[in-house]
DNA sequence: CGACATTATGACACCGGTGTCAGCTTTGAA
DNA sequence: TTCAAAGCTGACACCGGTGTCATAATGTCG
């Protein structure tokens, strides 16, 4: 047998016509069990594995979703943030679990997006998971949506965002770790991040900070914020200019791990303690923040779930059933950075 | 417009016939100049996108790479092993500068492989990627060499592999390893991973390490030896076992990081302080590794090359050229475990 | 001016499945 | 016995491109 088998190698061999051979592979009822047998049975014998080719493009479909994800331009190279690794691990498994075939690819947010996934009819939908700054994505996503281009995104819900989106409270998250730095005592608080509503995730983590404090009658000091995107590089200068210009705290919330884990850092370098001199507070529970020194208080996202939820509405969409927005409920951790 | 555009639709609009449409989407020679800029502009303005399904089958290749990844059966559902991740970001990158597409898929070992993504024509090739018990996958290796599939394997190179490899030279880290650790002075050394032919990865590092040891006429005590897989649970147990046994060491040598990370943990718990009482060495340098306390001294895997060449050696594979194993070079990174 | 090469294009078969429709049996009820 | 319904099966068009071959138009040269 020279190349592959096909469903006429199959009919030929079976004694059947390939028509029967497609029905009988997929079991249809319309064919007698004897004859589905048999057809099976010579099928697995030359190793027969259907077209995916063919039957996507007789079909029009590709049990195929795309996954893209945007990084931080700045972000190094060779090295990916650990919460996307995370989400992709199990994006891969609900999608594995529904049926569905995962491409991965990598978009910097600068360039135009390769997002022809489905127009090409690689795939029947998208997932788009990336920080970053989301007004550059809007006129995309408008797009997207004009040629009805299916597909779901990670990240903040914004009330005029006009794509369909799965996220984590992000404001009751940040809600969580303001109460607990409040139950510590801890109320002179800096926050490292980016408050602009450019980065909705972070927009919503900081808000929900604040108006934890303000509840409590307390208002956050301007002078003690600092702009950073999720690197660790970018929260170590981060928080070195705030010491640099003396700007005083004893506790910190950092919207995002990898943040937090550059401000230990500048603050360990600083010879400011963590935890006696500043509590660390920071976000995503990524799997290093339990092995840092010392080990982080976070705010955790539930990843598994997430990726779950991502396919699953996305699913949802491309079958046309109705969907919404996907709140997930975050969980404080609480170690040794804050206690 | 209801549906998306066909190259019919094109061929309508630009008053050509179809294969003309098809010939100058394709930048062919044989099309007028003229003929086809006003093709491709009407290709632009309808948002043409080659139908990727039937191109695939008319041609009979997909420009898509399925990138397998295997776990420890035993590894935590939720967490997946980030040296794989970091790999796994590498390969993506490399799939697409050659521009080819990416498939992910999770397999647990024990389960029959869906190795079916290049019978099915989904992929061109296969990258294969896990730790794990290479024993059990030998048979499975053979089935795709006679099936002709293309395919690469990270992992130890052995003499009587059939199979594509790349991989770091295990055996020259482990003795990088031993020779930082001799030239510590700590030579009374514990080995945590599994030294059986298994885990051939494994392996290739014991037995560098043993040999850079007994080159100094040291020979490593049988006693001083756990298994473990790698995940830092593992590593964990494995430790607190020769803890619990009273053996004694001034230094201890990981097969993974995740295995010395879990040893550290261990170690702490029994008020052995590391490095001053124990050195540690770990193997691959993933991320975490710089943040754990102390900082981890390990053996470094290249995972831009590693993806790099796992793509180009399947590429050249699937195009039919020469291709030989590849050994990639590690290095040692000297960090706080072991100074 | 005729023979022939060159260039540009269209017609058409083909890749390997899926879905529709028609046809042939078989069964059962009238 | 007759006819309808149900159960299976095969023939065939079709999905949207790609590659081959034939053909028309144009240019070239003896």
């Amino acid at each position: 047998m020279k190349g592959k088998a096909t469903s006429f190698d199959i009919a030929h061999y079976a004694g059947v016509s390939q028509s029967t051979v497609s029905r009988a592979l997929r079991n249809s009822p319309l064919v007698n069990e004897e004859t589905r047998r048999r057809v099976h049975e010579v099928a697995k014998q030359l190793n027969y594995k259907v077209d995916k080719n063919a039957s996507n493009l007789r079909t029009q479909q590709s049990s195929t979703l795309a996954l893209l994800l945007f990084e931080d331009p700045t972000s190094d190279e060779s090295q990916i943030n650990p919460f996307f690794l995370a989400m992709l691990g199990s994006i891969t498994r609900a999608c594995a679990k529904e049926g569905y075939d995962l491409l991965v690819s990598f978009q910097s947010s600068s360039s135009d997006w390769q997002a022809d996934y489905e127009d090409s009819h690689r795939a029947d939908g998208l997932i788009l998971l990336g920080y970053g700054d989301y007004l550059d994505y809007q006129p995309k996503f408008r797009t997207l949506i004009e040629q009805n281009t299916k597909f779901v995104c990670w990240g903040a819900s914004v009330d005029n965002r006009p794509d369909l989106t799965v996220s984590c409270d992000n404001y009751g998250g940040g809600k969580m770790a303001a109460q607990h730095l409040l139950a510590t005592g801890r109320t002179d608080c800096a926050f490292i991040g980016d408050a602009s509503d450019h980065s909705p995730e972070f927009f919503a983590r900081y808000h929900g900070f604040k108006d934890a404090f303000l509840a409590k009658g307390i208002t956050l000091s301007e002078r003690k914020m600092a702009n950073a995107i999720s690197t660790e590089e970018s929260g170590y200068h981060a928080t070195r200019s705030l010491i640099a210009n003396n700007i005083r705290f004893n506790s910190l919330f950092a919207a995002s791990d990898l943040i937090a884990i550059g401000a230990i850092r500048a603050l360990k370098e600083a010879k400011i303690n963590v935890p006696d001199d500043v509590h660390v507070v920071g976000f995503d529970n990524i799997a290093v923040a339990s092995f840092v020194n010392p080990p982080l208080t976070t705010v955790q996202q539930d990843t598994t779930l997430a990726g779950q939820m991502l396919v699953d509405n996305l699913l949802k969409l491309i079958r046309g059933e109705p969907v919404e927005n996907t709140l997930l409920p975050p969980r404080l951790i609480i170690r040794g950075s804050s206690i």
